[in-house]
Formats: C-alpha cells, structure tokens, sequence
RNA sequence: GUGUGCAUAGCUCAGCUGGAUAGAGCGUCUGGCUACGGACCAGAAGGUCGAGGGUUCGAAUCCUUUUGCACACGCCA
C-alpha cells in the first residue's frame, strides 16, 4: 500500500525528469538498517542513457523532495552509491497512515477491480475410502487458495471432485452383491421402489473396499492370481459396466454408498476447516464424455493406436514430445484424461470460469499438460480461459519416503489429525476458564497446517511430529499465543473501560517496524495469490507476531500513564489482531480466545 | 535414455522484479521473570548459496556445462 503511494510520488518526480516511470517502482529495502524504502531505478536508466547511476538517483531525489508533498512524508531520501534511493517515511505521516488503515473496514487490502471467476479443484478423495495423509495437502492448500483469492475480491468456487464412479465402486457393488444376492438392487426384474435405507453402514463400507482390493492382488505360490482373485475382479468389472451403464439397481445402490460416504467426508473435511461449494464428481462428467469425444472427432483429432483412442497434444516448441492423450483405452473404458476433459467442458458450459486451478500432486504435471492442451487445441473450452496446474510436493516420513505408518500402511488422515491433536493436549494449561478439548484441537490443527504451508507448495517436505509439536519458535501455536496476548491486554482495556485513540507517531524502532508492518499485508496478499504461495503469508504473519511480540515485551500498555499513549496503542493492539486473525482465516487456521 | 523439478548455516527451511552486509526456526553458548500470561524477549557463534564457466555496473536469482537427489515418461488415478 506504502509501497505504491511511494512509487505514484517517484512516478511524479521521474516524469518531471522526463524520465521513464516504468523505473521507478519502489520496494521495501532490502537493508532496513539503512531506510524502509528504496528505489533502483536509476541503475537501469543509467545503462540506457549512458550516464552514471549516481547522477541520476541524485537528480531524482531532488525531483521528489522538490515535489509539493514531499515535505510531509520524507524524513529522509537520499542517493548512495553506486545509485540506491534510499527513503525514510516521517514517524508522523506513517502514524497517520496506519491510523488510517486501522480505521478501514478492509485494512487497505486492494480488492480486484474487473470480476473474475475461478474455479479451484482440490481435494479429490474417493468414495467409500477414508481420507489418508495424500488427502492432506491438496485440502490445506487449495482451502488456503480458496479464501485468499475470495478475500481478494474473486469469486471462487471449489470443487472437491470426487473419484466416485472407478472400479472401486463396482468392486464394494459386487462384493454387496456377493454377500447379499437377494436384494432388489440385484433383481432384474424388480420395479418398485428401492428401499430409502441402505443395506450397508458406514463401517461396512470401509471394510468392503480394503478386503476386497486385497483379495483380488491375491496370488498363489507362482505369483499369478487366485481363481477366487480373478473372480471376483471379474464380478467387479461387470458391475462398473453395469453402474457405468445406467442399470437402475446398480444406480440406486450407488447412490446410497455416495450419499454415506459424503456425508462422512464432510465431517472429516470440517475437522480441517475445509468445505466446499461444488461436491461434484467423476461421475457427473460420465454423460459428457461422448459430448467430447464427438467434439474431438469433428476436429479430425481421433486416432486410433494400439487398439486405444488417442489425441495428439504435441506442440512444435516442446523439447521432448509430449506423448498423446489416451482416451479410450482398448478395452472401450475411459481413463481420468478423458473424464477431465469431461469434466472441464461441463465447468465452461454451467460456470463460464475465467480461470481453472487444480491443486493436486506434482507427479501429475505431465497428465495436466495433456489434459489443458488437448482442451484448448479442441476447441473444449476457450482460448482465453486460464488453466493452471498447481501443484505441490510429498509429505515423506523420516526416512524420506513418502509417509507410512509403522507398520508400512497408509496413514488415515484422522489417525494423523488425532496424533497431533493428542500431542498437542499434553501441553495445554490447567485453567478452569479453558476447554482445554477445543483448544487441543485448534492448537493441533494449528500446528499441522502452518507446517505445511509455511513451506514452499513444490517442495517435498519431512513430517516430523515432534519437531511439528514443538510450540517453540516458527510453528502455529506461536502464532496463537501472540495473538492470545493482544485479545488478553484487549480484555482487560475493555474491564476498565478504555477506548482506542488517535494512533501517534511511534516511540521506539519496534512500534515503527511493527507499524510498517502492518502496511505489507495487501502487497503480501496479493504476491501469494499471484504465485498461489500461501508460504508468503505464513511468513508475513510470522513476522508480524515476532515483532509484536517485541513490542508486547518494550511497552506496558495497561500501566501506560500517558491516556493519548494509551489509547494510540489501543488503537494499534486492534489492528494487529485484526491482521493477524484475518491472515488466519485465510489459511484457514482457528484461533482460540484462550490457551 | 529423455524431460521436469530441487540442491542455501550442524539440522529443517525462507529468500517475491537480478540490488547494498544471503535471512528465520531448531540445536549450541550468554543474558532477562517485583509489570498486560516465559508457549516469551535480548544477544553470540555458525555460509565458497552443490561445482565450473558465462551475461551484467551488480547473480542464490538469468544462460550454459557438470555432479547428486526426486519425480514423470500412451491404455491406474
């Protein structure tokens, strides 16, 4: 925000200079023992001028303080070698600006100003699975996405797509079918209503697909399958096609292992304050399917390989030819390629998005590649529209391999949720006015997710419990307790009936840092959207609660005697807790009144 | 084999458009509780940014060569 009022009066004293403005950007500095500002533009205009950088930063400083506003502003500005400006803003303008800010409704946070709309894919989980710890990024991450770029003035829409309609639902339906041949889902013949309750609960579900996954990977001593693992693969197939298919029985009993099944997965996702607006699935895009694949005929881009339907997606740029896209395999079944370009067709025709963003494993590049381009080259959807891969790294165990439990499973994501939360419950304080259950929790969920998003998304990262558990140092619960300190010092102005005031010029280098601080958190906002970088955040907010908790420990404010005083830091305790709690809700990470 | 990504302090990681003396946390060492909650604060030590070359006034950042690691490479998702 500083930032560009800076560079609209550097833009003023470049153009009286005739001098291109595209120079004079200015930025926080990079030596805040130096300035808090500072503007290079004079090095590149040196280079296309032909003259000493030096010079011209001096003949730019005496533009700017010769600016009428510039009095008021600057405390100081001036030019270093080899051609750095160097900017100081006056204690008193800067107080007055963060007054400003603390009095706005939207903390100076621009706001998108021509509307666009985005779709956010994440999630992903499959029907009739529980959650697992590959489920964990993409909903920590994409919800982060999700309410920043909401915040920002977008209008989002996420969609948790759902692998809903695969073989593993033919393999629960079959193995339902097995072990209770006799209900009307299975008669042929049957036209009445289908019962409204479903033979199976929940625990049966997630008991049927495991069992059933692992009887069909069984082999005998020579390592082929069984006879009874080929059967019932085979029973599993029949009922995919018989589902895929549109068989009335198979349809309804589908419908109530979905219904089941979401409803359970909303609960989970709650756990992680994760919700989303759109809980489509593969399924919905199943009708769509020959819709694109006719489009693609149309357009002569139907080959045939190997017995499989492919579409070249190779462009002439491309270092290695990217191979092309398989959308019926040889058997007559579609694969995920296919059912996402399904899918996007149906996203243009019900939403006209701006922009597509998928949230999804980094191992997936290739597959998205193909899909966007096959999408485009089609005429699937338009050109203009921005598809956007967004992916991100693997969550490894210690030993560097992707996470298991001990005994080499896969780990549930409540299973892991639980460990934290559990951990995190051994620390709480003994106090009569905390539920020491909820804040467990908030403290927990803290502790997992501003680990994962404080690291770069592409990166892989070591889930280490307790180095994540520790509450010392860059962690969640750190940000927590900072704020907790402002919402106690906030409780107790409030008991004797203190009000904010006016903000005043700063006392001291921390209050100053900690209100230049403050200003940063628009140009953060945005540059995280811009690289879908919820890290930045995270670090910003870090910053933010190192340097109040510095001021916390220089100031007093309940003894403070001077009542101006008092009230100026009133005023700026707010609108710190405000930036820090909006910042939380952005990553979507809870925030307990005490701990 | 080909392609993509990564390599920064003892460990785990930031580093945004190429800027000045490369920053955090943990760990180590030192100091701070008669004040709003010590899950805190102040300070110190710790670096050839994997290696070589290039572009530039200026490179962790861009180009190139090279080493190591991860991942991907038509009928799983």
């Amino acid at each position: 925000m500083l930032t560009q009022l800076l560079t609209q009066q550097m833009e003023k004293a470049f153009a009286a200079l005739n001098y291109n403005t595209d120079y004079a950007a200015v930025g926080l500095s990079a030596r805040p023992d130096l300035c808090q500002f500072q503007c290079n533009g004079a090095m590149p205009l040196a280079k296309l001028l032909h003259k000493a950088p030096i010079a011209i930063s001096r003949e730019i400083v005496q533009s700017l303080l010769a600016l009428p506003e510039s009095a008021e502003i600057f405390e100081s500005a001036e030019a270093v070698n080899p051609g750095f400006i160097n900017l100081n803003l006056k204690d008193s303008f800067l107080a007055k600006h963060i007054n400003a800010l603390a009095m706005s409704e939207n903390l100076f946070v621009q706001k998108l100003n021509i509307p666009k709309k985005v779709i956010l894919d994440y999630g992903g989980p499959n029907i009739a699975k529980p959650l697992h710890i590959g489920h964990l990024r993409t909903a920590i991450i994409g919800e982060a996405l999700k309410r920043l770029f909401r915040y920002l003035g977008y209008e989002v829409l996420g969609d948790i797509h759902t692998g809903d309609w695969g073989l593993q639902m033919g393999m629960i339906i079959s193995e339902v079918q097995r072990t209770q041949p006799d209900l009307p889902y299975f008669d042929p013949d049957f036209c009445g209503e289908y019962p409204a309750e479903p033979p199976f609960t929940l625990d049966d579900l997630s008991e049927i697909y495991p069992r059933v996954s692992a009887a069909i990977k069984e082999t005998d001593e020579i390592g082929s399958p069984t006879e009874n693992a080929k059967a019932m693969e085979t029973a599993a197939k029949e009922a995919t096609y018989a589902l895929q298919n549109g068989v009335t029985g198979h349809r309804a009993l589908w419908q109530h292992i979905v219904k089941l099944s979401v409803a359970d997965l909303k609960a989970n996702y709650q756990r992680l304050l994760v919700d989303f607006d759109l809980w489509y699935g593969e399924s919905d895009s199943h009708d769509s399917i020959p819709i694109v694949l006719d489009m693609l005929k149309q357009k002569n881009a139907l080959m045939e390989s190997d017995g499989a339907i492919i579409a070249d997606v190779s462009e002439e740029s491309d270092k290695k030819e990217v191979p092309p896209i398989i959308l019926v395999k040889s058997d007559g079944s579609y694969l995920y390629g296919t059912t996402d370009l399904a899918t996007l067709y149906n996203r243009e025709k019900e939403f006209h998005p701006d922009e597509v963003l998928y949230v999804v494993d980094a191992r997936q590049a290739l597959h998205f590649t193909q899909v966007f381009r096959a999408a485009k080259k089609y005429g699937i959807v338009p050109e203009k529209i921005s598809l956007e891969f967004v992916g991100f790294g693997t969550m490894n165990g210690k030993d560097g391999r992707p996470f298991k439990t001990r005994e080499g499973g896969i780990l549930r994501l409540a299973d892991l949720i639980a460990m934290v939360v559990d951990n995190a419950a051994g620390k709480i304080q003994n106090k009569e006015d905390i539920n020491a259950a909820e804040v467990a929790e908030m403290v927990g969920i803290s502790v997992l997710k501003f680990a994962d998003l404080s690291n770069y998304r592409m990166k892989d990262y070591v889930f280490d419990l307790e180095k994540f558990s520790a509450f010392e140092g860059k962690t969640g619960p750190y940000l927590l307790y900072s704020i907790v300190r402002i919402k106690n010092i906030l409780r107790k102005l409030a008991e004797e009936s203190s009000q904010p005031g006016e903000l005043l010029p700063a006392v001291s280098s921390v209050e100053r840092e900690l209100q230049l601080k403050l200003d940063g958190f628009s140009d953060v906002l945005w540059q995280a959207a811009k690289d879908k970088a919820p890290n930045y955040l995270c670090e910003y907010l870090y910053e933010l609660s190192t340097l109040m908790n510095s001021f916390y420990h220089n100031h007093h404010i309940i003894t403070e005697e001077s009542a101006e005083r008092k009230a100026s830091w009133h005023r700026l305790l707010n609108v710190v807790l405000r930036t820090l709690t909006t910042g939380l809700e952005i990553l979507a990470i809870p925030v307990p009144d005490k701990m």
